[in-house]
DNA sequence: TCTGGGGTCCTAGGACCC
DNA sequence: TCTGGGGTCCTAGGACCC
Protein backbone atom coordinates (compact mmCIF):
# COMPACT_ATOMS: atom_id res chain seq x y z
CA UNK A 1 0.00 0.00 0.00
CA UNK A 2 1.57 3.02 -0.96
CA UNK A 3 1.36 6.45 1.03
CA UNK A 4 1.97 9.71 -0.81
CA UNK A 5 2.85 12.67 1.72
CA UNK A 6 1.57 15.97 0.90
CA UNK A 7 2.20 19.20 2.30
CA UNK A 8 -1.10 19.47 4.77
CA UNK A 9 -3.42 16.75 4.99
CA UNK A 10 -6.19 17.24 3.54
CA UNK A 11 -8.07 13.90 5.38
CA UNK A 12 -7.78 13.32 8.91
CA UNK A 13 -8.67 10.48 10.79
CA UNK A 14 -8.99 10.62 14.64
CA UNK A 15 -8.69 7.64 16.43
CA UNK A 16 -9.67 7.80 20.61
CA UNK A 17 -8.89 5.14 22.72
CA UNK A 18 -12.52 4.15 24.60
CA UNK A 19 -12.73 4.64 28.14
CA UNK A 20 -8.88 4.67 27.99
CA UNK A 21 -8.23 3.93 31.32
CA UNK A 22 -10.84 2.24 32.77
CA UNK A 23 -10.11 -0.72 29.49
CA UNK A 24 -6.19 -0.36 30.63
CA UNK A 25 -7.39 -1.94 34.27
CA UNK A 26 -9.27 -4.21 32.41
CA UNK A 27 -6.41 -5.74 30.08
CA UNK A 28 -4.75 -7.04 33.29
CA UNK A 29 -7.92 -7.89 34.94
CA UNK A 30 -10.42 -9.23 32.88
CA UNK A 31 -13.07 -10.10 35.72
CA UNK A 32 -13.73 -7.09 35.16
CA UNK A 33 -15.49 -7.62 31.97
CA UNK A 34 -19.30 -6.72 31.85
CA UNK A 35 -18.78 -4.70 35.29
CA UNK A 36 -18.64 -1.00 36.26
CA UNK A 37 -15.34 0.42 36.50
CA UNK A 38 -13.94 3.68 38.02
CA UNK A 39 -10.30 5.47 37.94
CA UNK A 40 -10.04 7.88 40.13
CA UNK A 41 -7.67 11.14 40.02
CA UNK A 42 -4.71 11.86 42.20
CA UNK A 43 -5.78 11.86 46.07
CA UNK A 44 -8.27 9.29 44.72
CA UNK A 45 -10.45 12.94 44.28
CA UNK A 46 -12.69 12.88 41.69
CA UNK A 47 -13.61 10.24 38.76
CA UNK A 48 -11.64 10.41 35.67
CA UNK A 49 -12.80 7.63 33.46
CA UNK A 50 -15.86 5.38 33.71
CA UNK A 51 -16.39 1.99 31.47
CA UNK A 52 -19.61 2.23 29.53
CA UNK A 53 -21.46 0.10 32.67
CA UNK A 54 -20.45 2.55 35.03
CA UNK A 55 -21.42 5.57 32.60
CA UNK A 56 -24.82 3.10 32.59
CA UNK A 57 -25.54 3.65 36.45
CA UNK A 58 -25.37 7.58 36.36
CA UNK A 59 -21.39 8.11 37.55
CA UNK A 60 -20.81 11.77 35.59
CA UNK A 61 -17.01 12.80 34.79
CA UNK A 62 -15.57 14.74 37.04
CA UNK A 63 -17.54 13.83 40.42
CA UNK A 64 -16.00 13.71 43.07
CA UNK A 65 -16.21 10.11 44.78
CA UNK A 66 -16.69 10.76 47.70
CA UNK A 67 -20.54 12.00 46.44
CA UNK A 68 -21.43 8.54 45.04
CA UNK A 69 -19.95 6.05 47.72
CA UNK A 70 -23.53 4.80 47.92
CA UNK A 71 -24.03 4.14 44.59
CA UNK A 72 -20.78 2.91 43.99
CA UNK A 73 -21.88 0.07 46.97
CA UNK A 74 -25.19 -0.58 45.41
CA UNK A 75 -23.68 -1.06 42.09
CA UNK A 76 -20.61 -2.90 43.07
CA UNK A 77 -18.43 -1.02 41.10
CA UNK A 78 -14.92 -1.31 40.78
CA UNK A 79 -12.87 1.83 41.48
CA UNK A 80 -8.91 1.94 40.67
CA UNK A 81 -6.63 4.96 41.83
CA UNK A 82 -4.97 6.15 38.78
CA UNK A 83 -1.76 4.13 37.43
CA UNK A 84 -0.22 6.23 35.55
CA UNK A 85 2.92 4.26 34.84
CA UNK A 86 1.26 1.35 33.66
CA UNK A 87 -1.22 3.69 31.55
CA UNK A 88 1.56 5.32 29.90
CA UNK A 89 3.04 2.13 28.78
CA UNK A 90 -0.20 1.09 27.40
CA UNK A 91 -0.97 4.13 25.45
CA UNK A 92 2.66 3.77 23.96
CA UNK A 93 2.04 0.17 22.62
CA UNK A 94 -1.56 1.55 20.92
CA UNK A 95 0.38 4.78 19.28
CA UNK A 96 3.22 2.00 18.04
CA UNK A 97 0.70 0.21 16.75
CA UNK A 98 -0.88 2.99 15.12
CA UNK A 99 2.22 4.19 13.52
CA UNK A 100 2.71 1.11 11.76
CA UNK A 101 -0.63 2.21 9.45
CA UNK A 102 0.48 5.72 8.47
CA UNK A 103 3.71 7.22 8.35
CA UNK A 104 2.54 10.36 9.86
CA UNK A 105 0.51 10.63 12.86
CA UNK A 106 0.68 13.33 15.80
CA UNK A 107 0.26 12.26 19.28
CA UNK A 108 -2.44 14.72 20.26
CA UNK A 109 -3.25 12.71 24.20
CA UNK A 110 -2.05 9.75 25.87
CA UNK A 111 -5.34 8.59 24.28
CA UNK A 112 -5.26 9.50 21.20
CA UNK A 113 -4.25 10.63 17.70
CA UNK A 114 -4.88 12.16 14.14
CA UNK A 115 -3.68 9.86 11.80
CA UNK A 116 -2.62 11.85 8.02
CA UNK A 117 -5.21 10.18 5.89
CA UNK A 118 -4.72 11.81 2.89
CA UNK A 119 -1.66 9.97 1.11
CA UNK A 120 -4.80 6.97 0.69
CA UNK A 121 -6.93 8.40 -1.72
CA UNK A 122 -8.51 5.92 -4.08
CA UNK A 123 -8.75 3.37 -1.01
CA UNK A 124 -11.79 2.27 0.92
CA UNK A 125 -10.82 4.36 3.74
CA UNK A 126 -13.88 2.77 6.10
CA UNK A 127 -12.58 -0.53 5.48
CA UNK A 128 -9.02 0.54 6.28
CA UNK A 129 -10.29 2.61 9.52
CA UNK A 130 -11.97 -1.27 10.54
CA UNK A 131 -8.63 -3.26 9.96
CA UNK A 132 -6.65 -0.21 12.22
CA UNK A 133 -9.64 -0.63 14.90
CA UNK A 134 -8.93 -4.57 14.56
CA UNK A 135 -5.33 -4.45 15.00
CA UNK A 136 -4.84 -2.39 18.34
CA UNK A 137 -7.79 -4.49 19.82
CA UNK A 138 -5.66 -7.25 18.76
CA UNK A 139 -1.98 -6.18 19.83
CA UNK A 140 -3.04 -4.25 22.72
CA UNK A 141 -6.25 -5.21 24.17
CA UNK A 142 -7.22 -1.50 23.83
CA UNK A 143 -10.91 -1.15 22.27
CA UNK A 144 -10.61 2.36 19.79
CA UNK A 145 -13.33 4.62 17.89
CA UNK A 146 -12.18 6.37 14.56
CA UNK A 147 -13.32 9.47 13.18
CA UNK A 148 -12.67 10.73 9.31
CA UNK A 149 -12.95 13.83 7.74
CA UNK A 150 -10.83 16.66 5.77
CA UNK A 151 -10.83 18.91 8.85
CA UNK A 152 -9.76 17.70 12.23
CA UNK A 153 -12.72 19.41 14.39
CA UNK A 154 -14.70 17.02 11.90
CA UNK A 155 -12.84 14.00 12.83
CA UNK A 156 -13.34 14.80 16.33
CA UNK A 157 -17.11 15.50 15.93
CA UNK A 158 -17.58 12.04 13.83
CA UNK A 159 -15.72 10.00 16.52
CA UNK A 160 -17.88 11.61 19.27
CA UNK A 161 -20.75 10.53 17.14
CA UNK A 162 -19.42 6.93 16.77
CA UNK A 163 -19.15 6.64 20.98
CA UNK A 164 -22.74 7.95 21.05
CA UNK A 165 -24.16 5.02 18.90
CA UNK A 166 -25.32 8.32 16.67
CA UNK A 167 -23.39 6.56 13.41
CA UNK A 168 -20.79 3.72 13.01
CA UNK A 169 -21.81 0.39 14.32
CA UNK A 170 -18.67 -0.94 13.98
CA UNK A 171 -17.02 2.14 15.13
CA UNK A 172 -16.03 3.82 12.68
CA UNK A 173 -17.58 6.92 11.19
CA UNK A 174 -16.20 8.23 7.81
CA UNK A 175 -17.90 11.87 6.69
CA UNK A 176 -16.93 11.91 2.93
CA UNK A 177 -18.92 8.81 3.05
CA UNK A 178 -22.26 10.87 4.98
CA UNK A 179 -24.17 12.69 1.98
CA UNK A 180 -26.46 14.40 4.74
CA UNK A 181 -24.54 16.58 7.14
CA UNK A 182 -26.64 18.77 8.48
CA UNK A 183 -28.63 16.04 10.40
CA UNK A 184 -26.11 14.64 12.27
CA UNK A 185 -24.65 18.47 12.64
CA UNK A 186 -27.48 19.20 14.42
CA UNK A 187 -27.54 16.48 16.74
CA UNK A 188 -24.35 17.35 18.48
CA UNK A 189 -24.47 20.14 21.33
CA UNK A 190 -22.55 23.14 20.75
CA UNK A 191 -20.49 22.40 23.82
CA UNK A 192 -19.34 19.05 22.69
CA UNK A 193 -17.76 20.84 19.45
CA UNK A 194 -13.57 20.46 20.14
CA UNK A 195 -12.51 23.81 21.18
CA UNK A 196 -15.90 25.29 22.31
CA UNK A 197 -15.84 25.23 26.55
CA UNK A 198 -18.21 25.88 29.10
CA UNK A 199 -18.14 29.76 29.07
CA UNK A 200 -18.07 30.27 25.10
CA UNK A 201 -20.92 27.97 24.70
CA UNK A 202 -22.85 30.02 27.33
CA UNK A 203 -22.25 32.97 25.05
CA UNK A 204 -23.57 31.14 22.05
CA UNK A 205 -26.39 29.35 22.98
CA UNK A 206 -27.87 32.94 24.85
CA UNK A 207 -27.75 33.95 21.16
CA UNK A 208 -29.17 31.07 19.84
CA UNK A 209 -26.42 29.17 18.60
CA UNK A 210 -26.49 25.92 20.42
CA UNK A 211 -25.33 23.07 17.96
CA UNK A 212 -22.47 22.06 15.67
CA UNK A 213 -24.52 22.92 12.62
CA UNK A 214 -25.99 26.15 14.23
CA UNK A 215 -22.21 27.18 14.77
CA UNK A 216 -21.10 26.10 11.05
CA UNK A 217 -23.88 28.76 9.79
CA UNK A 218 -22.75 31.39 12.12
CA UNK A 219 -21.06 34.06 10.15
CA UNK A 220 -17.44 34.05 10.86
CA UNK A 221 -16.71 37.24 10.87
CA UNK A 222 -19.34 38.49 13.83
CA UNK A 223 -17.61 35.63 15.63
CA UNK A 224 -14.35 37.06 15.18
CA UNK A 225 -15.19 39.82 16.64
CA UNK A 226 -17.30 38.72 19.53
CA UNK A 227 -15.15 35.42 20.29
CA UNK A 228 -11.60 35.78 18.74
CA UNK A 229 -9.44 34.02 16.27
CA UNK A 230 -9.76 30.62 17.99
CA UNK A 231 -13.36 30.09 17.53
CA UNK A 232 -13.54 31.21 13.97
CA UNK A 233 -11.18 28.56 13.14
CA UNK A 234 -13.45 26.46 14.74
CA UNK A 235 -16.39 27.69 12.29
CA UNK A 236 -14.13 27.27 9.40
CA UNK A 237 -13.12 23.90 10.27
CA UNK A 238 -16.87 22.77 10.44
CA UNK A 239 -17.32 24.11 7.14
CA UNK A 240 -14.56 21.63 6.17
CA UNK A 241 -11.80 24.27 5.69
CA UNK A 242 -8.56 22.88 7.61
CA UNK A 243 -7.41 25.48 10.02
CA UNK A 244 -5.46 23.44 12.59
CA UNK A 245 -2.88 21.60 10.90
CA UNK A 246 -1.09 18.00 12.01
CA UNK A 247 1.70 18.34 14.32
CA UNK A 248 4.20 16.06 13.81
CA UNK A 249 6.53 17.04 15.58
CA UNK A 250 6.14 17.72 18.84
CA UNK A 251 8.00 21.11 19.78
CA UNK A 252 9.73 21.12 23.08
CA UNK A 253 7.83 22.16 25.97
CA UNK A 254 7.38 25.89 27.32
CA UNK A 255 6.74 24.92 31.23
CA UNK A 256 7.03 22.33 33.50
CA UNK A 257 4.54 21.88 36.56
CA UNK A 258 4.65 19.52 39.07
CA UNK A 259 1.74 20.09 41.99
CA UNK A 260 0.07 17.91 43.79
CA UNK A 261 -2.78 17.96 46.63
CA UNK A 262 -1.82 16.38 49.91
CA UNK A 263 -3.88 13.95 52.09
CA UNK A 264 -4.53 16.08 54.25
CA UNK A 265 -4.32 19.25 55.46
CA UNK A 266 -1.15 20.89 56.16
CA UNK A 267 0.02 23.90 58.47
CA UNK A 268 3.78 23.49 59.35
CA UNK A 269 6.70 25.30 57.29
CA UNK A 270 8.45 22.29 57.56
CA UNK A 271 6.00 19.72 56.03
CA UNK A 272 5.54 22.34 53.45
CA UNK A 273 9.03 22.30 52.87
CA UNK A 274 9.41 18.71 51.71
CA UNK A 275 6.47 18.75 49.37
CA UNK A 276 7.99 21.94 47.68
CA UNK A 277 11.58 20.25 47.50
CA UNK A 278 10.08 17.20 46.35
CA UNK A 279 7.97 18.76 43.73
CA UNK A 280 10.82 20.86 42.84
CA UNK A 281 12.82 17.80 42.19
CA UNK A 282 10.44 15.91 40.26
CA UNK A 283 10.02 18.93 37.92
CA UNK A 284 14.17 19.16 37.69
CA UNK A 285 13.88 15.18 36.97
CA UNK A 286 11.21 15.92 33.83
CA UNK A 287 13.54 18.99 32.41
CA UNK A 288 16.56 16.71 32.32
CA UNK A 289 14.60 14.05 30.35
CA UNK A 290 13.64 16.49 28.01
CA UNK A 291 17.20 18.55 28.01
CA UNK A 292 15.89 20.99 29.29
CA UNK A 293 17.11 24.08 31.52
CA UNK A 294 14.72 26.53 33.44
CA UNK A 295 15.77 30.10 33.73
CA UNK A 296 12.48 31.07 36.63
CA UNK A 297 11.02 29.08 39.01
CA UNK A 298 7.47 29.63 40.25
CA UNK A 299 6.43 28.01 43.19
CA UNK A 300 2.28 28.35 44.95
CA UNK A 301 0.57 27.26 47.73
CA UNK A 302 -3.25 27.13 48.22
CA UNK A 303 -5.86 26.05 51.11
CA UNK A 304 -9.02 24.25 50.02
CA UNK A 305 -11.56 26.62 48.90
CA UNK A 306 -14.20 24.40 49.11
CA UNK A 307 -13.81 24.42 53.18
CA UNK A 308 -15.40 27.36 54.54
CA UNK A 309 -12.65 28.17 56.35
CA UNK A 310 -9.54 31.03 55.92
CA UNK A 311 -8.40 30.97 52.50
CA UNK A 312 -4.89 31.98 50.72
CA UNK A 313 -3.19 31.55 47.99
CA UNK A 314 -0.24 33.03 46.87
CA UNK A 315 2.86 32.53 44.52
CA UNK A 316 6.19 33.84 44.24
CA UNK A 317 8.64 33.89 41.01
CA UNK A 318 12.07 33.35 41.44
CA UNK A 319 14.63 34.10 38.72
CA UNK A 320 17.57 32.12 38.11
CA UNK A 321 21.42 33.52 37.62
CA UNK A 322 21.51 31.22 34.92
CA UNK A 323 19.69 28.55 33.50
CA UNK A 324 19.50 25.46 35.00
CA UNK A 325 18.16 21.53 35.36
CA UNK A 326 19.96 21.11 38.84
CA UNK A 327 17.86 19.59 41.33
CA UNK A 328 20.02 20.81 44.16
CA UNK A 329 19.96 24.29 42.70
CA UNK A 330 16.29 24.30 41.79
CA UNK A 331 14.99 22.72 45.36
CA UNK A 332 17.26 25.85 47.00
CA UNK A 333 15.16 28.24 44.56
CA UNK A 334 11.76 26.88 45.33
CA UNK A 335 12.62 26.82 48.71
CA UNK A 336 13.62 30.86 48.97
CA UNK A 337 10.26 31.26 47.07
CA UNK A 338 7.92 29.41 49.55
CA UNK A 339 9.69 30.94 52.76
CA UNK A 340 8.58 34.26 51.67
CA UNK A 341 5.38 33.80 51.10
CA UNK A 342 4.50 31.18 54.02
CA UNK A 343 1.77 32.47 56.47
CA UNK A 344 1.72 30.29 59.67
CA UNK A 345 -2.26 29.76 60.73
CA UNK A 346 -3.73 28.32 57.62
CA UNK A 347 -4.38 24.55 56.18
CA UNK A 348 -2.93 24.43 52.68
CA UNK A 349 -3.82 21.87 50.55
CA UNK A 350 -1.99 21.86 47.99
CA UNK A 351 1.36 23.20 46.48
CA UNK A 352 3.23 23.22 43.05
CA UNK A 353 5.98 23.96 41.28
CA UNK A 354 6.27 25.52 37.77
CA UNK A 355 9.71 25.93 35.75
CA UNK A 356 9.20 28.89 33.05
CA UNK A 357 11.56 30.04 30.85
CA UNK A 358 12.88 26.70 29.46
CA UNK A 359 15.76 26.43 27.21
CA UNK A 360 17.85 24.28 25.62
CA UNK A 361 19.96 22.71 27.98
CA UNK A 362 23.50 22.68 25.61
CA UNK A 363 22.81 26.33 24.67
CA UNK A 364 22.36 27.67 28.70
CA UNK A 365 24.51 30.74 29.08
CA UNK A 366 26.87 30.32 32.23
CA UNK A 367 27.26 33.18 33.78
CA UNK A 368 30.92 34.27 34.88
CA UNK A 369 32.29 32.45 38.00
CA UNK A 370 30.49 29.20 38.22
CA UNK A 371 31.78 27.32 35.74
CA UNK A 372 33.71 24.86 37.36
CA UNK A 373 30.47 23.80 39.93
CA UNK A 374 28.62 23.20 36.94
CA UNK A 375 30.42 20.60 35.17
CA UNK A 376 30.83 18.95 38.82
CA UNK A 377 27.15 19.00 39.31
CA UNK A 378 25.76 18.08 36.08
CA UNK A 379 27.48 14.42 36.67
CA UNK A 380 26.16 14.60 40.27
CA UNK A 381 22.59 14.57 38.61
CA UNK A 382 23.53 12.70 35.93
CA UNK A 383 24.73 9.49 38.23
CA UNK A 384 21.58 10.44 40.75
CA UNK A 385 19.07 10.32 37.54
CA UNK A 386 21.10 6.54 36.24
CA UNK A 387 20.85 5.24 39.76
CA UNK A 388 17.23 5.99 40.07
CA UNK A 389 16.40 4.62 36.64
CA UNK A 390 18.19 1.25 37.21
CA UNK A 391 16.82 0.77 40.97
CA UNK A 392 13.54 2.62 41.21
CA UNK A 393 12.63 5.90 41.60
CA UNK A 394 13.37 7.72 44.76
CA UNK A 395 16.53 5.70 45.57
CA UNK A 396 18.02 8.40 45.63
CA UNK A 397 16.50 11.60 46.98
CA UNK A 398 18.25 14.98 48.40
CA UNK A 399 17.04 14.77 52.43
CA UNK A 400 14.87 18.24 51.83
CA UNK A 401 12.22 16.13 50.05
CA UNK A 402 11.69 14.32 53.38
CA UNK A 403 11.30 10.76 54.61
CA UNK A 404 8.39 10.04 56.46
CA UNK A 405 6.86 12.29 53.88
CA UNK A 406 3.13 11.85 55.74
CA UNK A 407 1.46 14.57 53.36
CA UNK A 408 2.12 12.57 50.40
CA UNK A 409 -1.03 12.15 47.84
CA UNK A 410 -2.52 8.79 48.06
CA UNK A 411 -3.54 6.11 45.74
CA UNK A 412 -5.21 3.89 48.27
CA UNK A 413 -6.69 1.34 45.24
CA UNK A 414 -4.03 1.41 42.87
CA UNK A 415 -3.08 -1.83 40.74
CA UNK A 416 0.24 -3.21 39.89
CA UNK A 417 2.15 -1.97 37.36
CA UNK A 418 1.78 -4.83 35.17
CA UNK A 419 4.08 -3.52 32.45
CA UNK A 420 6.98 -1.15 34.02
CA UNK A 421 8.22 -3.00 37.14
CA UNK A 422 9.53 -6.80 38.01
CA UNK A 423 8.09 -7.24 40.97
CA UNK A 424 4.71 -6.40 39.67
CA UNK A 425 4.37 -8.53 36.36
CA UNK A 426 1.23 -10.27 35.98
CA UNK A 427 0.88 -14.22 37.32
CA UNK A 428 -0.42 -16.18 34.96
CA UNK A 429 -0.26 -19.51 37.12
CA UNK A 430 0.85 -19.66 40.11
CA UNK A 431 3.08 -22.92 41.27
C1' DT B 1 -13.00 12.63 56.61
C1' DC B 2 -13.07 13.06 51.21
C1' DT B 3 -13.46 18.00 45.52
C1' DG B 4 -7.08 16.15 39.86
C1' DG B 5 -2.97 17.51 37.28
C1' DG B 6 -0.51 19.22 33.40
C1' DG B 7 -0.48 21.67 29.48
C1' DT B 8 -1.39 25.41 25.31
C1' DC B 9 -2.84 29.61 23.07
C1' DC B 10 -4.87 34.24 22.79
C1' DT B 11 -5.96 38.85 24.37
C1' DA B 12 -6.03 43.04 26.91
C1' DG B 13 -3.57 46.32 29.08
C1' DG B 14 0.48 48.55 30.94
C1' DA B 15 5.27 50.11 30.37
C1' DC B 16 8.31 51.99 27.50
C1' DC B 17 10.28 54.01 23.35
C1' DC B 18 10.69 57.36 19.59
C1' DT C 1 -11.16 75.05 26.54
C1' DC C 2 -7.58 72.13 23.95
C1' DT C 3 -2.06 67.71 26.30
C1' DG C 4 -0.03 62.58 20.01
C1' DG C 5 0.32 58.37 17.89
C1' DG C 6 2.15 54.22 16.82
C1' DG C 7 4.96 50.46 17.71
C1' DT C 8 7.00 46.61 20.67
C1' DC C 9 7.45 43.83 24.57
C1' DC C 10 5.89 41.71 28.64
C1' DT C 11 2.61 39.85 31.89
C1' DA C 12 -1.62 38.34 33.91
C1' DG C 13 -5.67 36.26 33.24
C1' DG C 14 -9.01 33.74 30.74
C1' DA C 15 -10.31 30.17 27.78
C1' DC C 16 -9.58 25.76 26.09
C1' DC C 17 -7.78 20.74 25.86
C1' DC C 18 -7.27 15.79 27.86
Amino acid sequence: MSFTPSEQPTLFALVDCNNFYASCERIFNPGLNGKPVVVMSNNDGCVVARSEEAKAVGIGMGVPVFKIREKIEAHAIEIFSSNYAMYGDMSRRVMQTLSQFTPELEIYSIDEAFLNMSGFQGRDLTEYARQIRVTVKQWTGIPVSIGIAETKTLAKIGNRAVKKKLVGSDGVFNWTCSPNRDSLLSQIAVEDVWGIGPSISRYLIARGIASAKALRDADPRWIKQRLGVVVMRTVMELRGTPCIPLELHPHSKKNICVSRGFCRPVETLAELEEAVASYASRAAEKARLGGLSASALTIFIQTNRFKDEPQYNNAASVSLAAATANTGELIQTALTGLRAIYCKGYRYAKAGVLLNGLVDSTRTQATLFDEQDRVRSLRLTKTIDRVNADYGADTLHYAATGFSRTWRTKFMRRSPRYTTCWTELPVVMAV
